[in-house]
DNA sequence: TTGTATGCGTTATCAA
DNA sequence: TTGATAACGCATACAA
């Protein structure tokens, strides 16, 4: 069986092509019987309306794209979940792409969503630098009337909305906490440095640090690059006892650094003490488990996704917002 | 800017709309010089084909759709992710739908993708039972000439193509190695022993034990419903020495079970063995490690993509396949 | 090699 | 209240 089209109603109910599409839409112009009629008809040969013809005369279009770096963060995954709810209650249809943190990927998924497909994109672009190339792409799609949200890792001089977690405020708030556990050797471990996430976290530790009076120590901040030299240098400071805590950026280099730690004896969270990024469940199971900064990615989510479709179904022409959302400390046995 | 179509090429370079469409489609009709004049311009201009009026005439589809329970869940977003990659490079968007284990969220999303906006679907069916109004949705779905694979959660009765693990084989292989490190009085706790995945599982817990010539203890088997008798359960059956392993099919439960056994006092794994189901990393990072089995969520992803495309686009009336994919274990510290 | 005309399925305008 | 017709943007059969 072909798909049935308004033709096919028309010739088996006798009444022109038009009285069916209206009827379907329950117009008013047409009669009640009538439309009960073909009403009926269209469900008994599961009639739907085809959705490209549809969408081409009415030029409008329900669909909305997510590019995300990375599927298997439980973050992303979270985020990705929120705005799936949220455009799906709204009658949007959310197509998924992942960039798996590479430029020429995300190169070739903005590529194809400039054919038209798309009402709106949310995105967190693959890890710095944000590619000039990239940024042509984008404005190019926002040259289509196409808005754009841009979340979690955005790229501070691209005009778009943004919505983004406190990042200053998150490290701010683990050294004050750290602090009133008694720790003051406090490193930082980062392996966004260059990002500027990176460096609002970086900022927030260091205003926290001069806040509580604590000198900073240039040694005790770890911007990681191929990620390998991490071990022998955490060793280092920690056998030393330059350090008494670590705050780490990234959750498997947190769970990496906790193994590390166990393995030289040391007691968390009382020789040192670790607090970490997460959403997950993976902080929560570890012994000792592990302070976290909770990044409310489902709440980033449905906050992109209101604010696309805000843009979307009420095109004004207001300021770019930029939604700075709090994180929270969910404190755990590691600190 | 709006979006620019064949008919603002035609105007500006003088040539008619087919001859653009010709060009731009690189038809050999049309001779070099016109078609590096036309590529040209509507490069200049950023020019895309119009998706929809082009999906419409051609009547083709590329867009095709996944629905899953819950992305949280590290097998799924494994899934999903084998997918995506293989759809993105066949060419094909993928529309990310998830049903929460809602029955009436998994109908009302069937009902959406009946508007001929996909090529084909791929499924994981919210928890059992599945329901007959699912399965009539579904079918009109396959009347649309959409084919379907349905993926891990596979439902016995229904007519499409599935992948899924080899269940029986899963829990055979832990039976066979708890037995190889000594253990005799394996427990089986299980979520989802209603559903065809569960049985599976139980018969080829069962028939492993035949194998081993240890005898079947109906009180080893447990069944949970709402989940919250198993502790007290478990704590009999471990104080009385029931039980020296537990094979459990859901990870957090199994990360719950670990806890338990811990708080108890009893030395896993000389005491009690764990083997639990997961892709993730959770059970690497705990302690005592534990032994699980890999359902390959990534490939299974890959290879029902392979499948659907396959179906699209040779759409050959060959019989339903059934693949059934190895699974593999994990030994780790827990058994 | 290029142009003309038609239709994909729907919706909207206007006429009946 | 219903019907005829045009148009959305593109691709193709056919004519030139």
């Amino acid at each position: 069986m072909n798909k049935p089209t308004i033709i096919d109603i028309s010739k088996a109910t006798g009444f022109s092509k038009s009285t069916i599409s209206k009827s379907l839409n329950d117009s008013k112009e047409i009669s009640k019987k009538t439309k009960n009629i073909i009403i009926k008809y269209a469900k008994k040969i599961n009639y739907k309306p085809n959705f490209f013809a549809s969408h081409l005369r009415k030029n409008i279009v329900k669909n909305v794209a997510i590019i995300i770096p990375n599927i298997l963060n439980y973050y992303f995954a979270k985020v990705l979940k929120g705005a799936q709810q949220e455009f799906f209650d709204k009658g949007y249809d959310l197509m998924c792409f992942v960039n798996e943190e590479s430029i020429s990927r995300e190169k070739k998924i903005l590529e194809k969503l400039k054919n038209g497909s798309i009402a709106g994109l949310m995105i967190s672009p693959a890890k710095n630098p944000f590619s000039k190339k990239i940024s042509k792409q984008l404005v190019e799609i926002q040259d289509y009337q196409i808005p754009i949200v841009m979340f979690d890792r955005i790229v501070g001089d691209f005009k778009c909305d943004k919505v983004f977690i406190d990042d200053f405020q998150s490290t701010y708030d683990i050294v004050k906490h750290l602090v009133s556990r008694g720790k003051s050797k406090i490193a930082l471990v980062s392996p966004i440095h260059e990002t500027l996430i990176g460096k609002k976290r970086y900022d927030g530790y260091k205003k926290a640090l001069k806040i509580e009076k604590i000198e900073y120590d240039e040694n005790l901040y770890i911007p990681l690059n191929s990620g390998n030299t991490i071990q022998s240098e955490i060793t280092k400071l920690a056998i030393s006892k330059k350090i008494d805590s670590i705050i780490c950026i990234e959750q498997h280099i947190t769970v990496a650094i906790h193994s590390l730690i166990l393995n030289l004896k040391f007691n968390i969270p009382k020789d040192i003490a670790i607090v970490g990024f997460t959403d997950g469940p993976l902080f929560e199971f570890i012994k000792p488990s592990i302070t976290s900064i909770n990044q409310h990615g489902e709440y980033i989510g449905k906050l992109s996704a209101k604010i696309l479709i805000d843009r979307i179904e009420n095109n004004n022409n207001l300021d770019f917002v930029e939604e700075k959302v709090p994180t929270s400390l969910i404190i755990r046995g590691s600190s």
